[in-house]
Formats: structure tokens, C-alpha cells, sequence
DNA sequence: AAAGATAAACTAAATATTTCGTTTAAACTA
DNA sequence: TAGTTTAAACGAAATATTTAGTTTATCTTT
């Protein structure tokens, strides 16, 4: 798997969103300042050419839909994330996540009791 | 927090690594094929510019070390991961791992039992 | 002290990424 | 059908990142 920059993350998270998407429907969905929809184009076009994106023609112009999950994009991630900050180990990423406090133990149980119950 | 390019990123690793370290220090665990010695010194001089690393004298030359704990940029990147990948919820990362069967529930109760021991 | 060695700073070239104006082709309108 | 509009493709400029040669200063050796 390839990996995307952040011009290009930033893009194919809103065709994540949005499942199908013209140039403009994308341009819409960012934030000002908004880029010119050439380069949301040519973004979604390099997209393309790393095997992210597809498109369809749709009346005058095209429909682009992404053709790799976001899950698997999220996998590959997480796995460099855990190979490169938790020796590769997810017990040590929740266990890095108990740690700080960000999130406590009775928390943690709650979550297990709602992934049993799957 | 600055963000780290990819260079950076695997400079700074290494010096989590070696807690302090000379150019040559780092070079010599950089893989193959090496990088010249000046373009490790650069990215250490961007890494201080940044204010990631600093240095002190030592004999002949500067021994580098961070700044920025490993602890602290690791929370900083999966801020950003658990945003962009997991709708925010830390909850739903541990999900993810339990669904795609990377981690079954056994070992997650494992993980919990661990934890609380501490 | 002079010559040589060493290491950081500087500079600039090479590469990668981002941005967008211009061109081209197709579809629509008068 | 000719002129206008629309959207993708192309090309190239702007910016960011990576790489490394050259310079400068300091230290070491003779």
C-alpha cells in the first residue's frame, strides 16, 4: 500500500465521507481558503494513479469513489504507528493509553463489555 | 507541536533510542544505504530548529540529544489518528483491533488484567 | 607554528509535493 | 452549426523536503 500525503489524506478522507463525489462536491466539503478545484482535480487525479480512487462518468463530467477502504488505510497505519511507537505491540498502545490517563481502567472495562456483547 | 517529515522522524527515533548521541552515532544505525554524514547533521540542525533536539559540547564536537519525549509526540500522533481515523473515540480504535481480529477479546482481558496490577 | 584532520555551518542542488493557470475536448444553447 | 459553458488533462510554477558538497573554524600532530 502506498502512502498518501497529507494534500492527498486530506482529500480522500471527504470521498470516505461522502462514498461518491464530484471535484466540486469535494471542494465544498473543505475548508476556506479553499484551493482552486484545479487542484482538488489533480489531487484526486494522483489518487487515482496510486490506486485509491476511481471514477465514473456521470453526466458531463465524473463521479470518483474510492476503491481502497478506509479501514485498510487505517490498518496500514496503525500498524507503522504501533511498529514505530509501541515496539510493536498493541498491549503497549493501551496500555500507553491507561498510563496518561487519558482513559481509566473502569472505562476500558466498559469497552470490553461492549465488544463481548458483538 | 510542529509536525515531523519522514527524515526527521527517523532521526529523532533513533535518538529516542540513544538518549544522546553524536552525528556518527546516528549514522552508524541508519540503514543501508547511508545518507551522507552532513545529511544527518542537517536534519539534526532542522530537528533543533524545531525545537526537538538540543546539543551540548563534548570533546571535539556536539552531542545531541531530544528535547520532546517520545511519550509526548507519540500522544501528539495518535490525537491525530484517533481524529481523523476514529471519529475521535479511543474507544472505537480498541473496536477496530477486537473486530479485525488482530486481538481477540482473551487477549484484550489479558491486557486489563495487567494493567490493574499496577 | 604549519599542515593535516575533524566537525559544524552554510549553501545549493535534487527531489517530492502542492498549487493553479492554460489548453483541450465535449456538451449545451442560441 | 457557431459560440458559450463546463470539466478534465496538461504543464509548469511555487513550495517543502531531502541530500550532500564546500567552507569555516577549531583541534591535533609534527
Amino acid at each position: 500500500m502506498k502512502n498518501l500525503t497529507k494534500a492527498e489524506e486530506q482529500i480522500i478522507q471527504i470521498l470516505w465521507q461522502l462514498n461518491k463525489a464530484s471535484v466540486k462536491d469535494v471542494l465544498s466539503k473543505l475548508p476556506d481558503p479553499k484551493p482552486a478545484v484545479t487542484t482538488v482535480s489533480t489531487i484526486i487525479r494522483i489518487l487515482e494513479s496510486k490506486g485509491f480512487v476511481n471514477h465514473q462518468q456521470m453526466g458531463r463530467g465524473f463521479i470518483y469513489f474510492p476503491i481502497i477502504k478506509k479501514e485498510d488505510y487505517t490498518q496500514f497505519s496503525m500498524r507503522k504507528m504501533i511498529n514505530n511507537y509501541f515496539d510493536g505491540s498493541f498491549k503497549n498502545l493501551v496500555s500507553f493509553f491507561a498510563k496518561n490517563e487519558n482513559i481509566d481502567i473502569n472505562e476500558l472495562e466498559e469497552i470490553l463489555k461492549e465488544i463481548k456483547n458483538k
